[in-house]
DNA sequence: TCCAGTTTTCTAGCATCGCTAGGATTACTA
DNA sequence: TAGTAATCCTAGCGATGCTAGAAAACTGGA
């Protein structure tokens, strides 16, 4: 029976093996370098066997990595939270910037993951929950979790639009200081 | 001579029957559907043909469609100036709901286009003109092209979540409204 | 009107992609 | 050790973007 686990976890070790593998050529050379061909000469495994592991094929490996992502999303802003407005900022976007390729794993390229269903993981959620506990101190009268939302889509715009070179480089701290600016407790 | 004139018309409307088919097809069926046989197809040529109009081909061709899209959403925006923040925000979420293809093309698919560049054209920073005659009146003391850029960056992701399913639908209108009251002129 | 020369267009094919069927190989069971 | 079951690989399908070279159409001067 022993060997039945044996065999089990090197399943899992090598779907892993295969996650990893595909962050790491994402990151590396952008998520159209990532073919099943290179996948699997990565894992030193013929192709079918990516299958057997992601019967959804190519989408399925890029929706692993984007779970992957929203953990380690929802770490970084946990550990931010002390920070306030401004601190969950920065870390969000310091995420999206460090790991580019993740990020659109998790949000541009993510065919297959839906928000707001009852089927979301409960990781997707997680972040959410984060960026919610820091806007609803300072939500005042209004809702905190549309502001939320709102709020959510701003740092979304400026991560996609600034590396779409749609910003200027050059503000990129003082458009950071304005968004904690407008999104804090309101002066009346 | 005049026949020659004709000749070069027949490519010019050629070219743009070429953007035509590929922008319908894309809303149609999104731009994965839009392959080089199916347009030569539609505009009754062969392949080749494309390659000619368009050197880069499928990449050129969504730049060329991205192209008229700047264009077209400058004018819905110029035509909404007059309602301030709320009206030009509506414009810009309605447009990118009325041609979510063509928006794809300008600001999430467009590996040609740049901005903030010297060649960028003019279409291109009529659009953030727009948006910033708008907010240049409630700025206060704060620079008005880097709240622009942050305004810009939260329509933005209001749409591009929007359309990833990843905020509730049932609150567009509220988030608009917030949008509109926290980029509106501060209350000190 | 006919015939070179130029331009335009098409046929055919290349390399690569995601993906899969079917056979071969290996590992487990009795 | 023979039979069964799980595992893996070879080979190939259809489709993609793109291109070289042949074929066709048009041009302008005898």
């Amino acid at each position: 029976m022993t060997q039945r686990q044996r065999r089990v976890r090197d399943r899992t070790e090598r779907a892993q093996r295969i996650v990893t593998a595909a962050r790491e050529l994402a990151e590396a050379e952008g998520w159209d370098a990532v073919t099943t061909r290179r996948l699997a000469a990565l894992i030193e495994y013929s192709q079918p066997v990516l299958y057997s592991h992601f019967p959804g094929g190519k989408d399925a490996i890029m929706a692993a990595a984007a779970l992957e992502g929203f953990a380690e999303l929802a770490t970084a802003l946990a550990r931010a939270r002390d920070g306030g407005l401004a601190g969950i900022a920065g870390a969000y976007i310091e995420f999206a910037v460090a790991k580019p390729a993740l990020y659109d794993a998790m949000f541009t390229l993510a065919s297959e993951l839906r928000f707001a269903q009852d089927d979301t993981p409960e990781v997707m959620k997680a972040n959410f929950a984060e960026l919610l506990a820091v806007i609803e101190p300072v939500a005042g009268t209004q809702d905190a979790g549309v502001l939320t939302e709102v709020f959510w889509s701003t740092l979304h715009g400026l991560v996609t639009l600034d590396r779409g070179h749609r910003l200027s480089p050059a503000h990129r701290d003082e458009r950071l200081a304005l968004v904690v600016e407008r999104f804090g407790p309101r002066g009346d």
